[in-house]
DNA sequence: TCTAGGATCGGCT
DNA sequence: GCCGATCCTAGAT
């Protein structure tokens, strides 16, 4: 079983856009009885909390959907958007904040075969948070994972690859227009790989 | 209870 | 490029 270096707690326990633009390049492993699956990370969005009309947190909203957003860095709020497709979140900087990461997408690295059965058909295999949930096979019923522990069978880790400032672009974020000013911040973190890096070890 | 609308995707024009 | 699917969530009655 290849295992990675899990980030720790202290690595989400920081600025939400420190850490949307830090986890670029870094790997989301995921484990079912169906097999072990990874993406390195390409994309990803920052939503601020109650000061973001663009985040569920917004106004300090507090409901069961997002409880989780609510509680400690590190674990995941999954929830599930337009009747269908489910969308990942890290949660971030600490309790009480309602910060989060969104997971926009990354390219395949391990178990690729069975992202692609997964995804039965449909053209990218995690090139959109919808897609990568499918791929992952990720529903709600991993909401309040705790990111931090392998064992939950969802975790993020790292396998040494660079990301350098000068390859990371910030973009306005994605459908977000009813959101007022909050939809024009850059909160948007893409990173374009110049080539393909393999996992190491 | 009731209702409007959504942090998307894929099929069709 | 446009539009419908689909059903949960949150806020309003």
């Amino acid at each position: 079983m290849v295992e990675f270096e899990p980030m720790q707690r202290r690595f989400y326990q920081r600025s939400t856009e420190l850490v949307a633009r830090s986890l670029l390049g870094k790997l989301l492993i995921r484990t079912t009885k169906a097999g072990l699956a990874a993406v390195r990370l390409t994309e990803l969005e920052a939503y601020l909390g109650p000061s973001d009309l663009a985040c569920h947190t917004f106004g300090g909203r507090r409901t069961p959907r997002t409880e989780v957003m609510w509680g400690p860095a590190g674990f995941s709020y999954v929830y599930l958007v337009y009747g269908m497709h489910h969308c990942l979140n890290v949660v971030t900087v600490g309790e009480g904040h309602g910060e989060a990461v969104l997971v926009r997408g990354g390219l395949p690295v391990l178990g690729e075969e069975l992202m692609r059965e997964r995804r039965a058909g449909g053209r990218g295999l995690s090139d959109g948070p919808g897609k990568l949930c499918q791929a992952l096979s990720i529903t709600r019923t991993d909401n309040g994972l705790d990111l931090c522990d392998p064992e939950s069978g969802l975790y993020l880790g790292d396998d040494g690859t660079k990301v350098p400032l000068t390859e990371v672009r910030s973009l306005p974020r994605v459908g977000v227009a009813y959101a007022g000013e909050a939809a024009t911040w850059p909160l948007r973190f893409l990173w374009q790989p110049p080539t393909t890096h393999p996992v190491t070890e």
